[in-house]
DNA sequence: TATGAATGAGCGTTCATTCAT
DNA sequence: TATGAATGAACGCTCATTCAT
């Protein structure tokens, strides 16, 4: 009885907080490794070292749980996708530079779940069903980078830059096409090329294609 | 005895691969439908109206109901594709063919299913360890379809059409990419444009991003 | 119509008959190698040649088809011993003449299955309930091996032979408990002794054991 | 914080033990009574008044479950046996109080599960093959039975109390033979004599087979 | 609040038995 | 009569979810 007022509110506020973020990260892990359905909560609760009681105390089901998780990749990638594209100068440097993000992004291990899960849940039938068209969560967030893609693309459309006879949604659908992870982990599983190379290669065939056509 | 010879034999294989194509049709709509882990061996013996058990007359188990499904489909593809391709004339005919294929192939409620399969399996990270790591199967398959690409690309090279400066797998990784079904239903959800014109506008993408540059 | 009257008939069921056998053989050889409940009517009707339904059309069902084995060898048994007993002089050659039987019968390959089976069932729990208490069968024919058994020892007793101060059914059941296939495993499985010298060896013990009294 | 340190452990261990118990008893009530392949984990669960998966939280697997009470049950009986040894004065005493305490345990209703379940195993053979063969399992526990038989028998022929002529493996197998069960079920089927009647005949019959020959 | 034992619906799979051919 | 495809009840086992402590 008798509540303590706010400090230790908002202290245990910030320890739920924490072990939040921990379960989020344990069940981030656990999914980008063996798939949502392998995945299994007893696992998740055993990484963070804890009950598996207490996983439903922060997310009322498994799907939740990883809904969690897609809306803050969704919202850590638009975020820094939209600082990434802020600092750029030309519209070609702010593609290439998204293009650098996401692949860097898979390159680099710290980055990859984050950038991974989107795609596995976008890429699996059963998943989009789940996650997407059932729950309508993240539609918000892809919407607000796809919006960024599509400015950067009109602004260099505008700037007679691009080729103004293809639609906008065909430059954007062909642009995160090319952001597949599938055609990634082909090239680290051959070992073939430098991720880098493979951006630059990527960035040059995106922009021949969508150049402006001359004489146009 | 004077047992029929080939008649009632052949009649009983003939029910027997017409039950085996029934169960088949159905497995391959679930699973379009629901994904690997949400389709269930019940669902699809109610939908052909059999027993359960009458399933592992034909297949040993779930997972080889999906390989056998997943076999099919790669073989009637890459069957398909090869045949388009033969009677395409020039290196970019052949591969806007096969856009032209695969697109349609979304577009045609007939096909869908043939198309969707692999693209389901070979994005979905716990089915790809499944069914093409652990398995070897479906392999063989891809691979004949990715060599038709491949050749295809160097031919183009070679006559001087295509960028040499532009590795052959980079050229083969991006071509899948733009096949994906994602873009599609991106289309038809939005129901902004027919198949015909993205199709048309994709060829005039790609072909321009990996035109050989001038003065080269 | 018009059936033919008895020769054909006749031949039929001799026919019938042959297979019953061939049918019979079959599943006593695979219970013997696998036991009740790791038999499947199919791997029987495999092993005979013949389909899973012809089975049915001479046992009504698997019970029935161990029921039909273990009385035929029940049978069998009993049959051979009273012949092996006739020709034995003394009561003392009788009852030795049959330990050598039934260790005989477990030594000689051919003869294993005929003596293991009635072994398997009656000292297994699960089958004792199924084919002895449920059904009644072959407790008439074991009745008439004990039967047998009990008289010559009566004999003996009356002829002085024997320890009249022992009850006759606990020598009956000592007897018997000596004829246990499991020590004789015991014995091939260390290879510690020929079977002639163990059965020697079982004689001597027994009739020591149940010997009359001197002075008596 | 300040977790009560070990009552709550203990209290929740000891809870824990109890339920295991319940599910072990209610496992060999069931065993004794069905036989391993017609019990069903539904039905042991049904007895305790649990539900099926909480089987699975205290035992692997049935066959896990069984071998639990097996090892038990021969832990138990090994120990029995010694503490009944080790009180007794000669040889022939401790022998006698063996097949006492084994018979007593076929007859005591408490402890029949107790004696019964190890013969339902050994005797079977398809058990045999799961638990004595596949797994390792037992073994060690009879072998120090069967050593402590064979050291009271080699204490008594070194004593000149029993036959030096006979083998003491065969002095082994006719010993355990004899303790089989199936002889006291018949007895108390047939109702015709006390138990402590009929162990006192095996005692005598016994120890005159192996009695050492006068005169040696 | 955190726990983790308990739940029970649901799955993939087997196999004795049936019955249309 | 012989067949073997079809059946479906039953099994062992899993795991997301609940709830008494």
């Amino acid at each position: 009885m008798m509540l303590p007022v706010t400090a230790p509110r908002s202290l245990k506020e910030k320890q739920r907080q924490e072990r939040e973020e921990l379960i989020l990260q344990a069940a981030e892990e656990v999914l980008a490794e063996k798939g949502y359905y392998e995945t299994s909560i007893d696992e998740i609760a055993a990484r963070v070292g804890i009950a598996k009681g207490t996983v439903y105390l922060h997310f009322p089901g498994k799907e939740d749980l990883v809904i969690a998780i897609l809306e803050r990749n969704a919202q850590a990638i638009v975020e820094l996708v939209e600082a990434t594209v802020a600092i750029a100068q030309s519209n070609r440097e702010k593609l290439e530079a998204i293009l650098r993000f996401v692949y860097g992004g898979f390159f680099d291990p710290g980055k990859r779940h984050l950038m991974q899960l989107p795609y596995i849940v976008m890429n699996s039938a059963e998943l989009r069903r789940v996650f997407v068209e059932k729950k309508g969560c993240m539609r918000v967030k892809w919407d607000r980078l796809e919006a960024l893609v599509a400015s950067i693309l009109e602004d260099g459309k505008a700037a007679g830059e691009f080729d103004k006879t293809m639609p906008t949604p065909v430059m954007i659908s062909t642009f995160f096409s090319l952001l597949s992870p599938r055609s990634f982990e082909r090239l680290i599983a051959s070992n073939q090329m430098p991720v880098s190379d493979y951006v630059k290669h990527l960035g040059r065939f995106y922009f021949k294609g969508i150049a402006a056509i001359q004489g146009e």
